[in-house]
DNA sequence: TGAATATGCACTGTTTATGGACCAATTCTT
DNA sequence: AAGAATTGGTCCATAAACAGTGCATATTCA
């Protein structure tokens, strides 16, 4: 079957989503660039810039963080080298952990 | 023109949607649920999870924060309340900056 | 105020994302 | 080691994303 037309998001993922947007039009616009420009240079159509900073989300997660990253938004509030180091922290832990989840049938509910 | 076959994103963006799939996968395989469960509550496939989880910069921003909201990762870092008065802020700033940009033509040109 | 430009929105055609089913390989538990 | 379940990949059908365009409105600046 094909996409669902709609798909119910959590508040919490929609406010997300529509701040990063928010976020993304405030520093664009403080940085004197329009969206067309934002758009030229992430690669993207002016149509997507105004859907990103409206806050859709169906956009795509690539071009969203690409326009982030150039009105010199940090995403996880860290520089590109502390991305990487987070991301080596990640790969290794991933390495640690079981790669294929088994049973656990009973209540999942955890925390204490 | 339709959507380009290939989009070129910047490495900072490509790792850091590496990185959030990469820790969704890893929250996910802590809290013991299968790829299956955790597409089954965010309401999306078990082949979208898959791609989520390997950082496919094409996924749409809404599944993607909305499986990490699941699992517990907090976007930005802060919880539902502080993401909202994050919002007020962003919004309240929106209002006192120039609706329109108009020239600035000459380089803005930042790192990042 | 007027001119120039940015923005918002809607429409269209093409490409892509996604769901669903299926199969093979991997992996965990007994 | 065996069995059961998860994972990873492919293929197909369909809805959706996206680029482009045009145009109306809004907005900034001279």
């Amino acid at each position: 079957m094909p996409k669902p037309a709609l798909r119910p998001y959590s508040r919490y993922s929609r406010d997300a989503v529509a701040l990063l947007g928010q976020q993304i039009r405030r520093a664009r616009i403080e940085k004197k660039l329009t969206a067309g420009d934002l758009a030229e240079r992430a690669g993207v159509s002016r149509g997507l810039v105004q859907r990103i900073e409206r806050g859709d989300p169906g956009c795509g997660i690539g071009p969203v963080f690409e326009a982030a990253a150039i009105v010199g938004i940090r995403l996880f509030d860290s520089s590109p080298a502390a991305l990487s180091q987070m991301s080596d922290e990640v790969k290794q832990a991933l390495t640690l952990l079981p790669r294929a989840v088994r049973p656990a049938k009973i209540e999942t509910d955890d925390d204490f």
